[in-house]
DNA sequence: TTGTAGGCGTTATCAT
DNA sequence: ATGATAACGCCTACAA
């Protein structure tokens, strides 16, 4: 009769003594459904380890049980936190994770990604920063009928689309830190221009200097992009600035990797001579010496509420309304920071 | 008439003026078509932006235009650059990427991949170590009917299964170097238990040291299972011995940075006390202090290939088995290695 | 509450 | 070389 291949739901139906759209009706938790039949359908189901064939309901209903994760390679750790996150809230469903790393700067960029999402026609998409910040993106799922979710720096959007961290604040509460533990010249590394994270950190920076009433010359902020190099110059950049600053904070931990690598090229210790917080906390911050204090940014948790919020409704694992859209960063203390040299 | 969604295999057969299995045929290359048809068609088919349907395609041909990457989280590095790998070659192409993480350890591992394979119908997978070093899973890949690529660093497979590298030759190599150098007590911090790059870098010491003529007591040799804080307790042990080893050779990176913090936590000076290198190259290694000499694993240019491998055929992107099957490691000596100290 | 007919967009079979 | 027809496995609309 049928091959040794997978069931369908035709087998099913025949060995339940149903019709194919009961069978159906099972699967898809149809309210109206005698409970007897139903039990008695799920039983075949289990004796049968049928499962329904992915491509043949996304084929009918014009919609695939694929999640994808956008993204413009920012670093790696944060990537792979991001899978993971998705990953957790994805196991034990039916849906399976595309990765789509894009490059924005490209100017064919967001056809790239609508002929991704058309083509595959996702049933949503997972926008990492920075080009979760751009509002045509948005637009773009929008338009196309994609669910999507967008992770960022702040809100960007409604509640169910987006979640954010509280960078500004929480940059604002460390280099508050650096103040009360007595630094006054601190220099700042800052993220690429066009960056909302880099824009939020160095707000929440810029916050903390003026509470405290300190001045601060243009010339101890340094332009960045992330990247351990860029940290890496932006160090040795503020390092030559006279007064030397006793202090700098970078607006991620693979900078502060550079700075302190600056440092040490010049014979400075740290956090004797000079101290330094980055942003992340990814697992480089504790693993350089002296480990980094850093923000904790918690981008894991971060990914899999967002994931949540993207198939919670349809798995019944939760609703997307009452999944948080903020997370809060917070300062983890570790060497790098010491009270400044007494003389300069 | 039609929608203003996407056009089908339909509209253009219209169009065209043809059947839809000319069209058909016109997708996929047939061979047996006039040539004016087939002008005529893609004409059509530029004109109206047709995309096939890959969830038509896949009920229909009983198979995805998907690959899937399986592992068991190895260093997030690994794990994103093979990524970025299989990425390039996938560009342009058809085919997406899956991720799909599993948990060795885990005894329904195998049923939990056989249930992904079969339930996606994936185009192929590519199996990053250490499972891949799992035969029963080879065995199950070829049971279902998928494609299947093993990374590794040893030969495992044939060589249309498999792309590997050279570990045993690499860290013979970086052992003798040692020992050019001036060490004869050298320390060994092994990988984990039952991963093959492990045994195959130990081998590689082991080759070395007795080339050398020279005798190693066990103690010198430390058990490690890649992650960093490993590293750091394995430094630790080694470091504890008497007389202490005037090098020690970390089986990857993380480990090794471990090693550098241990070293340093008890006042020693890399590389003036003690010489460290590690394997894998993964951007972590030119990032700490002193930057580390370490035998570079090529695991981008490996994933491209095998990549290539699984899907060169169809793509015609290339060939299957012209594909190389061995990548060499090399050396990159930078400043973690010096002569070791005069007196002990 | 359950079933029937038809369609989703593609490819395979077998003609012509 | 090309086309008609029937899968592929599921879902929606409409009946019953």
């Amino acid at each position: 009769m049928k091959k040794s291949a997978q069931p369908t739901i035709n087998d099913v139906a025949r060995l339940a003594g149903v019709s194919k759209k009961t069978v159906s009706r099972v699967i898809n938790h149809s309210p109206l459904l005698n409970d007897d039949t139903r039990k008695r359908v799920l039983g075949v189901i289990d004796d049968l380890g049928y499962i329904p064939n992915p491509q043949a309901r996304a084929l009918a209903l014009r919609r695939n049980f694929l999640i994808g994760l956008v993204h413009d390679n920012p670093t790696a750790q944060t990537v792979l936190s991001v899978q993971q996150g998705i990953l957790e809230t994805l196991r034990e469903t039916e849906f399976e994770l595309v990765i789509h790393p894009v490059n924005r700067g490209s100017p064919t960029m967001l056809d790239d990604i609508r002929r991704f999402l058309e083509r595959q026609r996702l049933f949503g998409v997972m926008l990492m920063p920075p080009i979760s910040e751009n509002d045509e993106l948005a637009a773009l799922c929008d338009e196309i009928g994609c669910h999507y979710v967008r992770m960022g720096s702040a809100e960007l959007d409604a509640s169910e689309h987006m979640v954010a961290s509280n960078d500004r604040e929480a940059v604002r509460a460390a280099t508050q830190y650096l103040i009360e533990t007595g630094h006054r010249r601190i220099g700042l590394v800052l993220g690429p221009h066009g960056f909302r994270s880099a824009r939020e950190r160095r707000q929440g920076f810029e916050d903390a200097i003026a509470a405290a009433g300190i001045a601060l010359p243009a010339s101890l902020t340094a332009d960045g992009n992330y990247t351990f190099e860029s940290g890496l110059a932006a160090g040795d950049r503020l390092l030559d600035h006279l007064p030397r600053p006793t202090a700098i904070f970078a607006s991620n931990d693979e900078m502060a990797a550079g700075v302190i690598h600056a440092a040490r090229q010049r014979g400075l210790e740290v956090p004797r001579d000079l101290s330094v917080i980055g942003f992340d906390d990814n697992p480089i911050a504790a693993h350089i010496w002296p480990p980094l204090t850093t923000v904790r940014w918690p981008i894991a948790a971060m990914a899999r509420s967002a994931a949540l919020k993207l198939v919670g409704d349809a798995t019944g694992q939760g609703n997307a309304a009452a999944e948080p859209a903020i997370f809060l960063s917070s300062l983890i203390r570790r060497a790098s920071v010491a009270p400044p040299p007494k003389v300069d």
